[in-house]
DNA sequence: GCTTGACCTGAACTATAGTTAAGGTTTTAT
DNA sequence: ATAAAACCTTAACTATAGTTCAGGTCAAGC
């Protein structure tokens, strides 16, 4: 425990690690990439804000919605303030998160029906199946009709 | 093109790549990885039976889903017969896919139903959040009551 | 005052899914 | 017959998210 003023104001790294429910060498991970950041004592170790706590819990949360840590970092940076995120900014980042969330379990959700129609189906078309032909790239619809080759067929 | 037959029966690494819309290096990468198979020329080129245009599209498909390669060759190998996936192979790994991407879905879901919940709170207590403490994890609710110490709360 | 646990740095390593480069061989087309 | 396009292998490199190790320092308890 780091015991720098009356009271335990500052955590090392071994206690943000703990209360976080991280590694030690997580929260370095994160020190490094930029998402968070520490003061040093006389004797160079790590001691951090309590504040950090809310921001590690804000990381952990972003990430299990599948957000990769570099998007994280700059949502955080983009925060008015640099210092502990509010109530306001995390109610921001968590709307903005669950709007993301709803987009890719939407994505998903298209792909599972696809795949519901495919399975009895089974062409596999290249060109033909939606499967293979998704949504997002569904635009250009390709040149050409093709023949269809039942026994040896030009897309599997 | 790789001529060998008075048809053309065999397919050369760039002829598959280029039917399947993927790259050379990822069709030498899934051989690596055994998730396919060729054989050789005299001359030590690599040649695909015709088959593999579908193996490569379930493939595909099976990667849009989220499930990594090793899981998705561990799945081709249980097949009965280890060759050309019948339409019937398509169906009983396609379902069972489908499951899957459901559950994930039904994951995503529930990350988003407790995100939108805790998204006017922001308490993010390691505690009590159940944001932080996730359903999969749900089972011990962990020991003792917390104080809510309202300028730095014992969790964020 | 000394031992033990916690901490420091930097480098290397893990896994996943490939890509890129280098140097050499084979096929194909003219 | 020759030049270009395609192919071969091995090794190293990319990105993401960390973990592990080695060698050394700091801090706390007894």
């Amino acid at each position: 425990m780091a015991e720098v003023g009356p009271l335990q104001r500052y955590l090392s790294v071994g206690d943000v690690a703990r209360r976080c429910g991280i590694s030690v060498s997580a929260v370095h991970f994160y020190e490094r990439k930029g998402l968070i950041s520490s003061i040093r004592t006389d004797g160079n170790q790590r001691r951090f804000h309590r504040g950090i706590l809310r921001k590690l819990a804000i990381i952990k949360v972003a990430q299990k919605t599948g957000i990769p840590l570099a998007e994280i970092g700059a949502a955080l940076d983009k925060l008015p303030r640099n210092t502990v995120p509010t109530a306001e900014d995390w109610a921001k980042l968590s709307s903005q998160w669950r709007d993301d969330l709803n987009e890719r379990i939407d994505q998903l959700t298209r792909l599972r029906d696809q795949l519901g129609q495919c399975i009895g189906c089974g062409c596999l078309s290249i060109s033909d199946c939606p499967l293979r032909n998704p949504y997002d790239e569904l635009a250009q619809a390709g040149p050409g009709a093709r023949l269809l080759e039942m026994d040896e067929p030009d897309t599997p």
